[in-house]
DNA sequence: CATGAAAGCGCC
DNA sequence: AAAGGGCGCTTTCATG
């Protein structure tokens, strides 16, 4: 049965559905996709075999709608947006979810898409192909002011299959023991639909002033760098200026220009239009400019950079330029057009499922590449009358390493409160843990990391520039003092190479790719090898990144504080809050218990550990 | 002119 | 042959 309901009279029928339902299937249409700006058109419902659609052009009590709806499941397709919707136009929080969309994505983690459409879904769940044509019309013709029989049928159609979708997603999760994580990311849901309808206060004068240094540092750098190349090039070596500029790999746009360069003959009277004209952004440029130089770079990548920087102090201002032009470019004005016209605060997106390790993502613009400089971080800024409190896990995934393989010697170390970079440098360096020196933890450091990510001899002897034969004792070492964790990784990547997976803890799965075929050796083993560091990251990876969403679960759902403690966002390994003003210290304390509690079971005897700061700014 | 890949680099 | 995991944004450059 199909009814439309326009006024509150006509809700009888859906009252009694309800009455007997637990589960609906819901769907919102909208004028666009800003759930702040947007105008509400329709609400669908699936329930008891029966779809409904509220036309909210003309119903009135939507806010008492969706208190009803707040006791029942409601299954969508994308449903995120659809609870920040009701949540802007009603104040309501729809607190119990399933999202088909990201339940699909959970159940082909790592070799499916990362979004699927409802069609898509409808399609192979139900065979039905659903007709896409309809919903342009919301949007497209601009503010509607009633809706036509034809658009609320349509609005009907999408809302029917959900049940059926998320009963086969079911069967499939069960069988792969990823029950507790499809738990974990539906709870999530609302958590992220919060946040990012509450986003972000910039300090938008600071972050000008800011942007202003970036841009003039950039332009000054420039300048002093083209006087330096220009300064250099022997300009006889060329017969005319349009050799100097292929020489340079300057693109010569027209067939004028090209000819008018080849009429000049090379010179430095002529190098103001060069200087112009050479591109200080474009790697293939700056490739020739060095090559004209005399130095040949493989890359001109910061890495390769920096081995050449004894050569020629060119490179280093080159880093600079790099460096200031990238605050400019990526932190200047394209993130203050992020700036919400109504609200006046920042909404990125959060996206729960994109990273295939589980870790969340961010978007538009992204908030976890923000600058690790205080200056940019400190333009984060709390609401008025309240602070920002930012809670990060200490060495998350260092910890949960020493969980998982059982390793005695990192154990120990959490223990006893030894640092951890500390006792590696006196593994691998056989030295006593006191006359570790810095060179041999920084040393260290990176070789924890390395092991993590599944690093090889030869990343290793690459990324700190030493020679082969030394990083590969270091890691014999590495591996030789810590004989449990090197044991249990082998272990581990053995059953991940022979089941085209890997799970954490919780039960979230990485899947990989079955390939059974392959033209020659090394491509083989660039597979296996590659899908065990994956595997193997993916399983400590993953593991924080359970963690930390557990973490924000727990205190959207355990919040004591109402609208006095508003989750603003998660940084992998960390969150970030706002807390009113005058409970900051037990906003605090919640927060860092909330994260430690959710960490501990994981830990065994290792201690959950997480620091925090209470600043009227994010702070690190 | 549009689109997509690649390079480069910001973060954890 | 490549050479540490996971992302997103900006710019350049090649292709249609």
């Amino acid at each position: 049965m199909f009814s439309i309901i326009t006024n509150i009279h006509e809700m009888g029928p859906l009252l009694g559905d309800l009455s007997i339902s637990d589960i609906v299937g819901f769907d919102v249409e909208t004028s666009g996709l800003d759930w702040i700006t947007c105008k509400l058109y329709t609400i669908q419902l699936y329930l008891n075999d029966n779809t409904y659609v509220v036309d909210c052009l003309k119903f009135g009590p939507i806010k008492y709608l969706m208190e009803l709806l707040s006791a029942k499941k409601l299954v969508g397709h994308n449903i995120k947006y659809d609870t920040k919707v009701m949540l802007a136009k009603t104040g309501v929080l729809v607190p119990d979810v399933y999202d088909t969309m990201l339940a699909e994505v959970l159940c082909y983690q790592g070799i499916g898409k990362k979004f699927y459409s409802l069609q898509e879904l409808v399609d192979k769940y139900c065979g039905v192909t659903l007709d896409k044509e309809v919903r342009k019309s919301f949007y497209e013709l601009g503010d509607l002011t009633e809706l036509t029989q034809e658009q609320l049928m349509y609005a009907a159609h999408d809302v029917q299959y959900l049940h059926v979708i998320r009963d086969q997603q079911i069967i499939m999760l069960e069988s792969q023991k990823q029950m507790r994580v499809l738990d974990l990311e539906m709870r999530l849901v609302p958590v992220v639909a919060e946040m990012e309808n509450t986003g972000i206060l910039l300090n938008i004068e600071r972050w000008r002033e800011l942007m202003g240094t970036a841009l003039q540092e950039a332009q000054s750098t420039s300048e002093l760098l083209k006087n330096l190349i220009f300064d250099r090039i022997n300009y006889s070596a060329y017969a005319t200026m349009f050799d100097l500029y292929t020489a340079l790999s300057i693109p010569v746009k027209t067939k004028r220009d090209k000819e008018a360069l080849q009429k000049l003959p090379c010179s430095f009277n002529y190098v103001a239009q060069l200087r112009r004209d050479l591109n200080l952004s474009s790697p293939k440029q700056l490739q020739s400019v060095f090559k004209v130089l005399g130095i040949n770079l493989e890359s001109t990548g910061e890495k390769i950079l920096k081995e050449y920087q004894g050569e020629d102090e060119l490179i280093k201002y080159l880093l600079l330029y790099r460096e200031y032009n990238k605050k400019a470019s990526s932190f200047g004005e394209s993130f203050l057009e992020k700036v919400h016209q109504v609200t006046g605060r920042i909404h990125s997106e959060f996206n729960q499922l994109m990273a295939d390790t589980g870790r969340f993502s961010s978007s538009n613009p992204n908030m976890q590449q923000i600058v690790r400089d205080s200056d940019y971080r400190h333009c984060f800024i709390a609401s008025p009358g309240y602070v920002m409190v930012t809670c990060d896990y200490s060495q998350q995934e260092l910890r949960l390493a020493g969980a998982i393989t059982g390793e005695e010697k990192f154990i120990e170390a959490y223990l006893n409160n030894i640092d951890m970079h500390t006792l590696t440098a006196s593994v691998i360096y056989d030295v006593p843990l006191d006359e570790v020196t810095r060179e041999q933890r920084q040393i260290a450091k990176g070789y924890n990391f390395a092991v993590l990510y599944g690093s090889t001899e030869y990343g290793l002897a690459y990324n700190f520039q030493m020679p082969i034969e030394h990083a590969r004792d270091l890691l014999d070492k590495f591996y030789k003092g810590y004989p449990r964790l090197a044991e249990f990784k082998n272990l581990m990547e053995d059953g991940i190479q022979a089941r085209k997976y890997s799970s954490t803890p919780l039960g979230r799965k990485r899947f990989f790719e079955d390939k059974k075929f392959f033209s020659d050796s090394w491509k083989m083993n660039n597979y296996f090898n590659s899908m065990r560091r994956q595997g193997f990251n993916h399983l400590i990876q993953g593991a924080g990144a359970d963690i930390t969403k557990l973490a924000l679960v727990k205190i959207h759902e355990e919040n004591p504080f109402g609208d006095g403690l508003r989750i603003i966002m998660p940084v992998h390994d960390e969150i970030v809050c706002e807390v009113s003003a005058d409970i900051a210290e037990k906003g605090r304390d919640f927060i860092v218990k909330c994260m430690c509690d959710v960490f501990q079971p994981f830990l065994g005897r290792i201690p959950a550990e997480a620091s925090s700061s209470i600043e009227l700014t994010w702070s690190k």
